[in-house]
DNA sequence: CATGTTCTCTGACTTTAGTCAGAGAATTGT
DNA sequence: ACAATTCTCTGACTAAAGTCAGAGAACATG
């Protein structure tokens, strides 16, 4: 635990805390709770499930259905079973909600000024410059990887993904069929691992593994979201996946790839990667790999 | 009102407001409300004056008074009437207080290692950097200034520092006897102008005004503490008093210099100063300048 | 088609946060 | 020395936030 870095960001947040606050006041003075203000807001111009705002504002589904009717009352919205799924409900703001809502729009977006109005045109580029890079950071430090089962709906989304990058980027196209195949139950242990990284609960990448026993680890699957690239999560990925190895017994890992997928050689060999002789005959392949893990 | 910046700042907002959550949380969960936590925690291992705790956590006073009532029940903190003013009252932590206090900060140090350590070393330092520029630009934006009476101890506190660095910097030191006199009365309106710049009511900073029917307005008493320079507030001190000057009347401003003033000198021309012949014989000068208002 | 699960509601609560008025003691200003 | 001000405290409130248990409808699954 880095002890400046930690002060630092304390600091931050001290500092940061303050204007949030102020921010969130902007849904203040309605004459109604903040709840019902940021539901008001959440529930936005296309409506919402109701099952999505409670996660999304993390409220008690008692709590939740109070605030729904409160809003109601006002006519701000309207709440009608979803077409899909009688069981989940839908919330969309009324005319009235929707005037509502642009007001309190208006009070976040000068509240917001207010930060900026007061700094010189150099130092609004600089804030909005850090802001974003701050923001972004802080994102990726919020994703987490964990090992799942790689039969569940997410799991395939994520793998099905991969190979639809593959068609794209591979010169020769790409045909799942034609590759060495790794059955769902070869990536679940004791077989192997499928580790899925999220934002969130929505998937943004992931690595499978498949052990065998007294001989190298294989690593399959390896994709990260394009919109999540660039925060470090294919190192993250690929670090957790080197540590389930270990786990798993393995001494080595190894894995073959494309020559298309530059930026994959690249962490692979940054990350200390050999390049070895074909040790498998995929035919897709034109580089293989091997790290001895420490 | 620019609308890609304030949609960044509240992009920027909904991304922290989150990660700053969790760093409250870390006050919670110790089986006592959260301003009771941020009170233990703010009155420090010197403790702390019952008034200023009031005006740092923004409670009222009967709340304030209800909250140590509670802490002192808990054994954490002892009040006792402050020496040097029977009407205020002195908090501090008792031994098993400064315990607690330790295992507060002790989880919200966690907490903000969690930002830190899913992210490559290079990311954190990353991290650092754009937290602590964000926290610099908004400290800045959050300084006001304001025309302020020039008698006031505050006041007087201002035009102290700012002679107490003449003296320092001047070749040949500085003697306010010496100097050509701004009586108080002569910088309050209608014959002149103070102005401070405060954050949270500190004092960081001031400038002064002379008015002459008529004539230029003249420039006075800028200074602005070396704490909080590169904020850009020299700049935002010299815009507000043109900005008073030419509510006054005045078509033109101008102001005498000591040449080792040399950051207000470069101010000064970037903002549209021009050096004139000497129009006073101000004995520590050694530029004169002069700007046309807008 | 029986069973378990998901989603929403209602009713009955508790806790936290925050406000307001007034009073008493200490201090400051004139 | 008298009045005004500052600071803290108590009592009496209100509002907002949040929790818990249970019930009913709709759906999913074997």
């Amino acid at each position: 635990m880095d002890g400046p870095a930690v002060s630092a960001v304390r600091a931050f947040n001290r500092t940061v805390a303050e204007r949030i606050g102020a921010l969130n006041d902007g849904f203040l003075g309605r004459g109604r709770p903040m709840v019902e203000s940021r539901t008001l807001w959440e529930i936005g111009l296309e409506g919402a499930e109701v099952r999505e705002l409670r996660a999304r504002l993390g409220l008690d589904s008692g709590y939740m259905s109070r605030v729904l009717r409160a809003l109601e009352r006002e006519r701000l919205i309207k709440v009608e079973t979803s077409p899909d799924d009688g069981r989940v409900r839908f919330a969309r703001l009324t005319r009235t909600g929707r005037a509502e809502r642009a007001v309190l729009d208006q009070r976040a977006d000068r509240v917001a000024w207010g930060f900026l109005e007061p700094l010189t045109d150099q130092q609004r580029a600089t804030l909005v410059a850090a802001m974003a890079e701050v923001g972004r950071l802080l994102r990726a430090s919020l994703i987490t990887i964990a090992v799942e089962d790689p039969t569940t709906t997410d799991a395939r989304w994520c793998i099905g993904q991969y190979f639809a990058e593959l068609v794209v980027r591979f010169e020769a196209g790409f045909d799942p069929s034609n590759t060495i195949p790794a059955d769902a139950h070869d990536l679940m242990p004791p077989r192997g691992a499928f580790l899925i990284a999220r934002l969130h609960d929505r998937p943004l990448g992931c690595g499978a593994l498949k052990f065998h026993p007294g001989a190298p680890a294989e690593l399959k699957r390896m994709w990260v979201d394009p919109e999540a690239r660039g925060l470090g999560l294919g190192r993250r990925l690929l670090g957790e996946l080197e540590r389930q190895a270990g786990r798993a017994g393995a001494r080595v890992v190894r894995l073959e790839t494309n020559r298309a997928l530059v930026e994959a050689i690249r962490l692979y060999r940054s990350s200390g990667y050999r390049e070895v002789p074909a040790f498998n005959d995929e035919p897709y392949a034109h580089h293989w790999f091997e790290k001895e893990l420490a």
